[in-house]
RNA sequence: GGCAGGGACUGUUCUAUCGCCGUGUGCCAUAGUGCGCAGGGAGGAAAGUCCGGGCAGCGCGAGCCACCAUGCUUCCUAACGGGAAGGGGCUGUGAGGGCAACCGAACGGCUACAGACAGCGCCGCAGAAAGAGAUACCGCCCACUAUGCUGCCUCGGCAGCAUAAGGCAAGGGUGAAAACGCGAGGUAAGAGCUCACGUCGUGUCCUGGCGACAGGCACGGGGGCAAGCCUCAUGGGCUGAAAGACCAUGUAUACCGGCAAGCCGCAAGGCAGCAGGCAGGCUCGCUUGCAUUGCCGGGGGGUAGGUUGAUAGAGACCGUCGGCGACGGCGGUAGUAGAUUGAUGAUAGAACACGACAGAACCCGGCUUAUAGGUCCCUGCUUUUU
RNA sequence: GCCGAUGUAACUCAGUUGGUAGAGUAGCUGAUUUGUAAUCAGCCUGUCGGGGGUUCGAGUCCCUUCAUCGGCU
């Protein structure tokens, strides 16, 4: 059981973020926006990126907070994914954009990204 | 004591668990985005990007025009449109002086405050007139010229009243502003027409002050607006770390460098043309180079990475000396966030005032704006006591 | 991070040298029509994004602030 989040779990490269944008399958869990795709040669199992819009967060301070509340959910239920994804052979990268107006709290985000792991986890079984 | 406003300082703390980003160090191992250990990890505004610098690139330097910015003085500062001290102006209370206009001690507040005697422009409506020593609506005056009436009367004049031409700008009226204000003289009535005082401006003048300026003396007659154009003085090249430098991978052709080819001269060199030429235009000087082709050499563009720029600085704190102060000199002390899709978080517990405004991205100095609670100071109102 | 632009009626926009803020669309009332649309006549709507300053007077000039939009790898 590891709840890191190490660089390689995370989705820097540029190029991969354009891909992801442009051909990845889409679907929303609010307050989340999620996009995901298969990738050939993962680093890891999953790379993710958190997103938190300028748009509907004007300082600073609160895409900070909404992106570490996001991020710390995600850690400790990754796991899961992870075995499912380990099972199958397969890497994918994913973003979390955050959609809603105004700051939930931790418990509350905690019940929405169970669904939100739930519903991926499905999507990815259809896909198969 | 309470309330409100303003200013200065401060800007939650501790423990455990799971994580994130650098630094040092040990182990496995000769590799790695590994596992340990130690220690560090957002602000007073990190914000707005409004100014000033450092730094980097763009061949270089000088000058003129254009453009932009600033604008009382002296000082502080690397520099500034910032700051300190001072001067002037406006303004509130207003001792007191003066017939009045007005001046004004003392205590406050505000102040982008060069030039309106270089020139141009504007001043709607109202008003006669909005800047030409112009003009006259109501009004004032009959001294001079003329006429009418009445009275006196030596029958030619005199006096009174009114009017025309004419004179005047005191008073009324309009307006934000009406051609200096006020008192006296003067006059037919009046007017800076004359005088005193006041106000404003000017001066190769005198005194004091580094200076802004103040106080005298002399002269003048004058509306306001320069955050309208403008004049004067001073300063400014432009672009910004997404600037720029380097490395590895890697290969078609752009690109760059060297050599050869205008004229004169044995040569040094000179001449002519073209181009680059502080990024708005022009001039001068210096400097570099030559269209095209051939040969030789280098390695650019594009793609995806890494290193650097990049964190010790016009720095902070303490003491002391100088200065009214901004600030500066000297001595000492501790030791410093550095990411690059972007690190400081989450959970649980404890304390209290129950945590406001708010998150570094090259770095500094300011300004402006936001800010709960706490401490201190100032101002106003109110209440109680003496 | 850097640079630039725009805020005026419910909507889309004008507003030259500072001098009573307008146009079109929309809305309302009346006329016309059996009724509606179209047409005609009339009416309504502004803290000129907020605050301060210059000026007799500010949408316009100056400072500051807020919001929105765009460009640069």
């Amino acid at each position: 059981m590891a709840f890191t989040f190490s660089k390689a779990e995370r989705l820097c490269s540029r190029k991969q973020i354009d891909r992801l944008y442009a051909e990845g399958h889409r679907f929303v869990a609010f307050p989340f926006s999620v996009q995901w795709m298969v990738v050939d040669t993962p680093t890891s199992p999953c790379q993710v990126m958190i997103v938190a819009p300028k748009r509907r967060f004007k300082h600073a301070v609160d895409r900070n907070h909404v992106r570490r509340l996001t991020r710390e959910c995600y850690r400790m239920r990754k796991q899961h994914l992870y075995d499912l994804l380990n099972e199958h052979g397969i890497g994918i990268v994913l973003s979390l954009v955050y959609i809603h107006n105004e700051i939930t709290s931790f418990e509350q985000m905690g019940h929405k990204m169970d669904k939100l792991m739930a519903a991926l986890e499905k999507e990815i079984l259809a896909t198969l």
